[in-house]
DNA sequence: GCATCGATATATCGATTCGATATATCGTTC
DNA sequence: GAACGATATATCGAATCGATATATCGATGC
């Protein structure tokens, strides 16, 4: 599951690990957050299995080398080289990762992926549903939907066994969670739809 | 933390792996349920640390044993002997745990740990807070209550960077989902203060 | 110059958990 | 009594976490 979030990452730009983790963390937050323990090993595992590679940072992407304009002052020429070393304070021996061509296809494998739907997964995928194609996005939304509402059944099927009251107001509070994720979901989905009328192939919903 | 589940379920009364895993599994749900591969290990922990011991299940809860009644009749002892085998249908080397004294010493020190406080551990805890002093309880509520107040703090600000859409509305959805669970204690706590309307000694709100 | 400090950065360790799998036993059915 | 499905314990490898170790850089103060 990691790996989809390194890929996805590194298919924007080239970035070192510590880059990775502070921007997975802000974005997923502290839950579902990563941790270095397990970024450096998928990282490894990664670049063993060819999908990315290290590559020297100075080669990333705002232009190819040279391109910034020389002022024929020397001045300016120091303030910008201050500029560029400032743009890439290399701590120790950074390493800088850059997805392949593999990388690339086995990114679009992980995102279509169905048999590892669970909350980690699908807000993984959502960062990165943007890579989707239209109708796979709504695909992809709709299978969240029916598994929210899968959920929704049986958490609103009254408990079996006499349950301590507080239980019970945790898993009441569950059912509304759902709810209210499913909604969420919903309005996606209408969003979706919207901005694509066509293609109603496949019979969802009416 | 699965500690703490095992020990709350076994304070009341003795029980089988299998039987804590459904008892967990349908109260957790998916999300946060456990596996038997970390039950069985952690069974095996609470032994070893004392915290919990293996018993005959028919010293369960009815009575102290050698309890029923020697009725004198070879047939009647039979019938109850079967009534006994039936009543505890014994699948592959069933095991009982019951919670010793140190255990439940070991529970209430899990209970009130504050240095475990991440999402499962609050949904655990919160599960077996029935056994806490009210002011204790009233205490964790409003632990939970700071954390996620300053976690809506930090979701609310706006984002720094540019980001993709749908990782606004994923952000924007977590919010929401904060400001949603932070009612919920709110609404937990007003009730356990209306409960307990003495005892303000620790000025928390107004 | 240079000592120190805090932020940046990579890396590893042990413990925990998960998911899959193996295996055993019981009750039921035919 | 064979076959089957539910119950039940157990273990394995992989993934992840949290803590920790270590290295480097930039800034500050002297």
């Amino acid at each position: 599951m990691l790996e989809l979030a390194v890929l996805g990452l590194l298919a924007e730009q080239p970035r070192h690990g510590y880059d990775l983790k502070k921007r997975l963390s802000e974005t997923l937050g502290p839950l579902w957050g990563i941790s270095f323990g397990s970024l450096y090993p998928a990282l490894r595992r990664l670049e063993r299995a060819g999908a990315i590679e290290e590559v020297d940072e100075t080669a990333t992407a705002p232009a190819p080398s040279g391109s910034f304009v020389p002022t024929g002052s020397l001045k300016g020429d120091l303030a910008a080289a201050r500029m560029r070393l400032r743009a890439r304070p290399s701590r120790r021996t950074r390493r800088a990762y850059a997805i392949t061509a593999h990388g690339r296809a086995l990114f679009a494998e992980l995102l279509t992926d169905e048999s590892d739907d669970d909350e980690r997964a699908f807000a993984m995928k959502l960062l990165f549903c943007g890579h989707l194609e239209p109708t796979a996005r709504v695909a992809f939304l709709e299978r969240r939907r029916a598994q929210l509402t899968q959920r929704l059944v049986a958490e609103r099927k009254p408990a079996t066994r006499t349950i301590d009251r507080y239980t019970r107001s945790l898993l009441e509070h569950r059912a509304r969670s759902t709810q209210h994720d499913l909604d969420w979901i919903a309005e996606l989905i209408a969003q979706e739809r919207a901005e694509q009328p066509h293609d109603r192939t496949e019979g969802a919903t009416a």
